[in-house]
DNA sequence: TTATATGCGACAATTTTTGTCGCATATATT
DNA sequence: AATATATGCGACAAAAATTGTCGCATATAA
């Protein structure tokens, strides 16, 4: 519980490179073997990044990654969310499918607590992290 | 990330049945078939419960569990400590062998935002949940 | 033309979580 | 005293999630 996932963990390391080397270009490969991580999953994590709109890709010899100027307001748990899919302390917040739900005495309570650390974690900014 | 393990839950939901029924003793296997939980992995939790204090057993015939009049102010962040171990948004909090930690960037930003969120979860009593 | 990038899907290994089985001990009930 | 019904506990198994690997395609600067 509480636990960031490696896939993030990368996420946010890559960003804040990409964060202090805005003014180049820096390949997956290169960050890889600055910070020890797998080159395919680390590849991988950038590529999502560039859907999602976080930063930009230059293909081509030469080419890489670069941060976009607009990261700046990102909300830690929407760039989380948006990474990894929708968080919540419980799965009957982000899927019904539970055979005890009928039976569960907790719910109610649970998705209230999770509403709270939702709205806390809302105000850290992605820029907390990696500036 | 940020969702409670299975077995707190059921510890969660045992807690809150105990709480409703103060006045008698509940079997392991009765709240496991009130709520559909697996039988032996409740045995397991419950029994944790008692080693940690949160709870009283009786054994033999027409035994069962019973819940402490202590339990009233405790923590949540406590409780699934003690449940599950040591919570941290990366494992560098928790346990320093991490082959990447010498290059990672992000380490102290992190740990920021870990105590936050702790400081936060902690004014999150179990009895917000159980009752 | 070539070397070096990104892009992407399938698959494999690993780790964590979740659940099962067997057996021991305790005790109320009969 | 015997029995049925509890808790207690360790080892193991299954399932799910996470993490990492491989192969190949496309793009482009040099």
């Amino acid at each position: 519980m509480f636990k960031l996932t490696r896939k993030s963990e990368y996420a946010l390391i890559a960003l804040r490179h990409l964060q202090i080397n805005h003014n180049k270009l820096s390949s997956s490969k290169a960050i890889s073997q600055i910070y020890m991580i797998p080159g395919e999953v680390l590849a991988k994590v950038l590529q999502k990044m560039v859907k999602l709109n976080y930063i930009d890709a230059y293909k081509g010899s030469s080419g890489g990654y670069k941060i976009k100027r607009s990261l700046k307001e990102i909300r830690l748990v929407e760039f989380i969310e948006k990474m990894e899919g929708p968080l919540g302390l419980v799965d009957c917040n982000i899927n019904e499918n539970c055979d005890q739900i009928q039976y569960c005495n907790i719910k109610m309570p649970i998705n209230k607590i999770n509403e709270n650390i939702k709205s806390i974690l809302n105000k850290i900014k992605v820029a907390d992290i990696t500036t």
